[in-house]
Order: C-alpha cells, then sequence, then structure tokens
DNA sequence: TTGATCAGTGTACAAATGTACACTCTCAGT
DNA sequence: ACTGAGAGTGTACATTTGTACACTGATCAA
C-alpha cells in the first residue's frame, strides 16, 4: 500500500482559498480577480492555487456558487417561513426594501455572475440554477404565473435599490406585489 | 498663424473606434476588450487608440454611451409613439418580450455596463442615467408610482427573458403590465 | 527510525496588457 | 514648390497575468 494517500495537510484550505475569491469579487468585482490577488487575501502561497484548481475560471467559478448557495438558503428560508399570503408577500417586499436577504456586494456579486456567465459555461449554468431557485420559493406561495411576475419584479426592483443606492418606497412595493398577487395571474 | 491647425486626417476615426469598442463588448464582454484588440477591430493602428483617447476606461465608458444612447432612443420614440394607455401597455409587453427595443447582445451589454460602473465612476453615472432615461419615457403614460413598478418588472423581466434565452409569454406579462396600471398605483 | 509517497510550494517564463514617446507623414499658408 | 506645425504611428518597455514544474517537507507503513 502506498503511505500517505489523500491526507490533507491542511484542510480546509480549499474553503478558504474560495471564501477569499469571493470576497475579491464583492469589494473589487472579478476583473481584479487573480491568482496571486487571490492568494494574497487568503494568506495562501501562489502555488497553492494551481494545486487545488485547475485554472482561475475555476476558482471564481466556486467563489461565485458560494455566493448562490448563501443567498438561495436565506431566500428560500426567508419565504418557507411565511404561514399566510400576506406573510409571503411581506417577504417579497422585504427582498426587495431591505437587506437581511442580500447586502449591496451580494447584489452586485449577483450581477458579476450574470456578465461573467457570458463567457464561462459553468457560471452562466450557475446563474440559470439561481434564477431557478428564486422561482421555486416563489411557486411555493403563488401561481406558477404571479411567481414569473413577482420573480420579476424582484430582480428588477433590487437592481435599482443597488444602483439607486437607496431603498423603494415599502408601501410603494407592496401595492406592486398585491396587486400582481390579486388579479388573475 | 498656425499651419494645419486642428485639421484631422481622417475625420470619424474616433468614432469608428468607439463603434469597434461596442461591437467588441456586446460579442465578447468588456473583459476581452483592449487596446489591441480594439484596434484591430477598427483597423487602425495601436498608436492611434492613446492617440485618441487617454485611457482604456474612456474607450470603454463612449462605447457603453453610444449602446444607452442607442437603445433609450428607441426605448423614448417606442413609448412616445403610444396614443393610448393600452398602446403604451403594449409598447411594454413588446420591450419585454420581443427584441425591436433591445437585441440580446445589447441587453449584455447593458449588464456589462451594471458590473463595469462598479469600478469607473464615469460609467456608474452612465448607468444611472440609463435608468432615469427609462423612467422618464415611463411616466409620460404612468402615474410615477406605477412607472417605477412597470420600471422594475421591464428590467427584471428583461434580464430573464435573455438568460433564459426564451421569450416570455406575452399573455403574462400584459397580464401583469395591466394589474401593475390598474390599481391604486 | 526510516524511507517511500504524495501534499504543498517557490520560482521561472511566455504571453498579454496599458502606456509613453521619438518618430514620420500631411497639408494650410506662403 | 516649400515648409513647419501639428496629426498620426511604430516600437519599446515595465507590469501583470496564468500556468508549469522541479523542488521541499510532512506523514504513515514498515
Amino acid at each position: 500500500m502506498s503511505a500517505r494517500s489523500g491526507v490533507p495537510n491542511d484542510p480546509g484550505r480549499r474553503e478558504r482559498i474560495i471564501a477569499a475569491a469571493l470576497e475579491l469579487i464583492l469589494d473589487d468585482g472579478v476583473a481584479r480577480v487573480s491568482h496571486r490577488a487571490v492568494a494574497a487575501r487568503a494568506d495562501v502561497p501562489l502555488g497553492s492555487m494551481t494545486y487545488h484548481f485547475t485554472s482561475i475560471d475555476e476558482v471564481i467559478t466556486e467563489a461565485f456558487r458560494r455566493l448562490v448557495d448563501r443567498l438561495s438558503g436565506r431566500y428560500r428560508a426567508g419565504l418557507h417561513e411565511a404561514a399566510t399570503p400576506a406573510e409571503a408577500r411581506e417577504a417579497v417586499v422585504e427582498i426587495i426594501c431591505g437587506d437581511t436577504f442580500a447586502s449591496p456586494r451580494e447584489m452586485a456579486g449577483i450581477f458579476e455572475l450574470y456578465s461573467y456567465g457570458r463567457s464561462s459555461p459553468d457560471s452562466a449554468e450557475l446563474a440559470a440554477s439561481w434564477m431557478g431557485i428564486s422561482a421555486a420559493a416563489l411557486t411555493e406561495h403563488f401561481t406558477p404565473d404571479a411567481a414569473h411576475a413577482i420573480d420579476a419584479l424582484i430582480e428588477g426592483w433590487t437592481i435599482h435599490h443597488h444602483l439607486d443606492g437607496k431603498a423603494p418606497d415599502r408601501e410603494l412595493v407592496r401595492a406592486a406585489v398585491t396587486a400582481l398577487t390579486s388579479s388573475a395571474l
């Protein structure tokens, strides 16, 4: 038998690298992500990068995966907690207006994912799965049609919220969500 | 007096460079834009780039400006043509479901702008102005509140349309837009 | 303890990038 | 036709990038 088979010297290192990469994406954007920048942020030697990952794309995609996992977890939990239609609507309002579901940095990260997916098939798949998750979470409370419309509303209004720098009026958002649920959708 | 003062040897060259940069952004994404890549695409010597622009950021921002101009022109025109509320709603449906207002490539370009604005103040301003233009075009037909909601719906649904690769159901979109306009918004 | 084996690293390198700038070319004024 | 000022360019250069890979060192079977 072989000695020292598969025993890592520093377990969890790969994870820490991915975490560092995600922080870098959220702070500075994908464009600034490089083997060296991530290595420095994770306080890890450069060689570690090529040892644990086959390419920089893999690092970035894995970082995005963490982001999507994190956000979809909160998203799902927040909507699952809602017991009544009114509470579900309120959860949607909070997703759009609050920052308990996603901080501005995290929302910016999602846009970066959309852009990055244009040149990375793996990230494109990830972006698609993120959209699927949010749609699924909504269909728990709304008809499929209403869920589609609300999903789009969330997507767009969240972007505006983020780019404006200030949260939209809760009353207005609530009215819009209600309008989308109370008609024949 | 000075001889040859301000007489360009090849007028319109700057414009052609910007056009080439925009095409490059739409085809391959900002990440692939470089002095050399743009120069090659515009069939212009490398030195021309630094002669006409102070930095690559300027080239990219100008390219985005053309994109925003182009889209906001169509946007405004399309909504301005509408004479009745029903026609205005139909124009919104077309913006979301059709590709007469923005091709998939152009929509992808807008996302790239949102991302790029994170590190370029000029592009951030451009992104903000794009949002302002669309909002203004909508207030021509809808109440300010309804305009906000519809603007968000357009933004989000257009993204979904683009990332899904297939247009959403027109009937559904029409119902959603109607819902947002017929209530107390 | 030893040595085989694989985890992990430091360094080197080719390719690509943004930019500066010494140069060449062109044309308006004479 | 000539000329000089300013339009426009080719080349060179310092940096930064992704990646390869010869090396070092930690661990387990013996």
